[in-house]
DNA sequence: TCTGGGGTCCTTAGTCCA
DNA sequence: TCTGTGGACTAAGGACCC
């Protein structure tokens, strides 16, 4: 492996380790398909209106990367092979990376399927220094999954993420071009690394702040950092001023995090056309909240806070949201509340994207009984009933064999018709995402 | 050039209540 | 009883990240 280093020699202090997958997704599916090793590869937005999801480092090379629409990736490059992801595979693989770095520490915090945060200070004096451990790691998961990763060492985790940038491969004219794989950043060096770089590459500072900054005469990192905090506060709110003029000067207390609830969990869809009629919404509606009230019951935990999301047509984008007097994870609960949101909007100007989401989560076993009848007045805990079977039925046969009436649509199961070209989606297994 | 999907966190504004 | 204040909660929207 190749160690960059900067400044001192290793002396035990950088204790925090980024992983981060080389083009995870891109990675997977030629691993699955070799015959496509050395071609650019496009994963994600095989649809008219999709984006990248992640592209090879030969796509890369033509200027393609994620997030671009896809209509846009093709003009750059119209021989890649465009693959339609495939989740549920690459929660697999990536399931068994975190398992890989689960061996070397407890302490590791997944940011996304193919990154993690790990904090090996204390197991540095058992295993070896950070630096070495990093190494390991990028030889395990090669030798385990036949697949590249890049890893920054450094004394924070914002310092160790960055870091990883500069271990990454570059796009160069034959493919990818190898980086370091490992870069460290030595304690003390923290400003020398830090300071030169474009504010852009701090954590928080997208196009709208960058466009804030700009304005105060702010273009480095050094620049933000040697102006008072109190004028990045005046110009960027209480907290995320504080934050960014912590990071520019190099300070960052925040913990690996290993078992983060999560704060929400939702679907949204892009449909292929405008839909315009209130039928055609609810019917998507009632899928969506199916498809999270599902993923709820999977995760075990419940709701009270249903929130609908449409994009009209001209790309605005508004939200409607409900608090319900009880959590829930009832299929029955989240259709009603998104139909009751929907009914609200007027919605025939055209709507190309409709979301639900449930925020306000508890643990399941922490929801205290009700008792009575339930809405449905079918009794008490019918509709529970309704939605475990229902369950078990989609666990057996797969998420086509039965869904919401409502969500129905003549010859096509419970799969919306208006995404035929998307796998991105409340997928038809109802698992979604982790 | 035309903008996905799944998340997190923050801000602002309104309401209720002690 | 009236008024002011501040916290908790809710709702909507925005910015950002991968």
């Amino acid at each position: 492996m190749t160690t960059e280093t900067r400044g001192r020699p290793p002396d035990g202090t950088v204790g925090f380790l980024h992983v981060d997958m080389d083009a995870f997704y891109a990675a997977v599916e030629i691993r699955r398909r070799p015959e496509l090793r050395g071609k650019p590869v496009v994963v994600g937005g095989t649809g008219s209106r999709g984006v990248v999801a992640a592209a090879s480092y030969e796509a890369r090379y033509f200027g393609i990367h994620s997030a671009m629409p896809s209509v846009r990736a093709r003009r750059l490059c119209p021989h890649a092979v465009f693959l339609p992801g495939d989740h549920s595979h690459y929660a697999e693989v990536s399931a068994r990376v975190m398992t890989v770095l689960r061996d070397v520490t407890p302490l590791v915090e997944p940011l996304s399927l193919d990154e993690a945060f790990l904090d090996v200070r204390g197991v540095a004096r058992l295993l070896g220094p950070a630096p070495e451990l990093a190494a390991s790691i990028r030889a395990r998961i090669l030798e385990q999954e036949q697949l590249t990763c890049s890893v920054g060492v450094a004394s924070t985790k914002f310092m160790a993420k960055l870091a990883t940038e500069r271990a990454k491969p570059r796009a160069g004219p034959s493919g990818p071009e190898r980086g370091p794989g490992v870069c460290v950043v030595e304690a003390g060096t923290e400003l020398d690394f830090l300071h030169p770089l474009p504010v852009t590459a701090l954590f928080g500072v997208g196009p709208a702040t960058y466009r804030q900054l700009r304005r105060l005469g702010i273009e480095t990192v050094g620049d933000l950092a040697s102006l008072p905090e109190s004028a990045a506060v005046s110009t960027l709110g209480a907290a995320a001023g504080r934050q960014l003029h912590q990071l520019a000067n190099g300070i960052d207390d925040r913990p690996v995090v290993v078992n983060r609830l999560p704060r929400s969990i939702s679907h949204e869809e892009t449909f292929a056309r405008d839909l315009h009629t209130a039928a055609e919404l609810e019917a998507e509606a009632t899928r969506l909240a199916d498809a999270v009230a599902r993923r709820l019951r999977t995760s075990k935990l419940q709701s009270r806070t249903i929130t609908l999301k449409l994009r009209f047509g001209d790309f605005r984008t508004i939200t409607r949201s409900v608090t319900l007097p009880d959590p829930t994870d009832g299929s029955r609960d989240l259709v009603a509340a998104s139909r009751e949101l929907l009914a609200q909007i007027d919605v025939a100007a055209g709507v190309r994207l409709l979301g639900v989401g449930a925020s306000g989560l508890v643990e399941a076993s922490a929801r205290q009984l009700t008792f009575g009848l339930d809405a449905s007045g079918d009794g008490p805990g019918a509709s529970e009933a309704a939605d475990r079977v229902s369950d078990q039925i989609r666990d057996r046969f797969g998420a086509s064999a039965i869904g919401p009436a409502a969500a129905v649509r003549e010859g096509r199961g419970i799969r919306s018709p208006s995404d035929a070209d998307q796998r991105w989606g409340p997928a038809a297994d109802g698992s979604g995402h982790s």
